[in-house]
DNA sequence: CTTGACCCTGTAGCGACTACAGGCCCTAGG
DNA sequence: CCTAGGGCCTGTAGTCGCTACAGGGTCAAG
């Protein structure tokens, strides 16, 4: 009975909006555990394994990486997490997404400049350009995190 | 006389401040062009070089994709470019910036609430752990594209 | 009995680097 | 003159979080 209910692979897609290629991939790196297979070697999950996806979908959501959401799990798995265990975890993630965004803050503004320079003609001079080449101190000194992708 | 004041790979490197290996890389991939080499194989580079790798830089620190610094490249060695098309692509560019944002401060501020229901106590039951696992919702309909890494 | 949808494994690719391994070159000190 | 160190060379593999095949097996409907 316990395998009339269960999810292929597909299924278990659809319900948890995660890729079947990307599913997989988290049984391989460790992030899913694996799953009972089927007479013919199909992969069967149950509601356990879409609880624990869409954990990770979440995590993934939220920003944390692969790395943060294994360590999440292994606290949930290991039932010796904390509450402050936890909440340590998100603040710190918090602090990561304000930089962020101070950072793409100054982008759009030095961007915005450059654009408010730049006459829009159609003669080749461009203040953009000329910027790009020679200023020499765009932006705070302390840029070498600035890379956003 | 050319090669006297000529830099080396590590000279250009601290010079504009990108590692050794992204030049080489840069090279390899066709956005630096290939340098004269000494009768040792050094790579030997000159004014140049120093201002297109900084264009580079300064580009990336912007966050264009190196796609979209050869385009612009492209335009500067044709000399073809006109200041409307550097400015339509800064002006996209400060737009997905924007989005970035919206999204950053979308996610910041769930994170936020999540860390203010938990209690931060010493029990292994935590608000944050149960939004992860159970929260039907979290964030607006169309969030596919919400991952920030 | 065939078609098409589904599933399997394994590998390669993306972007933008970074980190070696295993070698050559060049200069300064002993 | 020898050696030690730093710098440079090429080429390959690793990072992260997937995604996209290639080349098969399985299964249900018509």
């Amino acid at each position: 009975m316990k395998a009339a209910n269960a999810l292929s692979i597909g299924a278990l897609s659809k319900h948890s909006g995660v890729n079947i290629e990307t599913i997989r991939y988290y049984e391989k790196i460790g992030v899913m555990p694996t799953p009972d297979r089927s007479a013919s070697g199909y992969r069967l999950y149950g509601p356990d394994h879409l609880k624990r996806l869409s954990f990770v979908r979440r995590g993934r959501q939220l920003g944390f990486s692969l790395d943060e959401i294994r360590g999440l799990l292994r606290l949930v798995d290991g039932d010796t997490y904390t509450c402050a265990q936890v909440r340590e975890l998100t603040l710190d993630h918090v602090a990561e997404i304000r930089r962020k965004i101070a950072d793409l803050k100054r982008l759009k503004r030095v961007m915005e400049e450059m654009a408010a320079q730049c006459s829009g003609g159609r003669a080749p001079e461009c203040a953009i350009i000329d910027a790009l080449f020679d200023v020499r101190q765009l932006l705070a000194k302390d840029n070498t995190r600035l890379r956003t992708r």
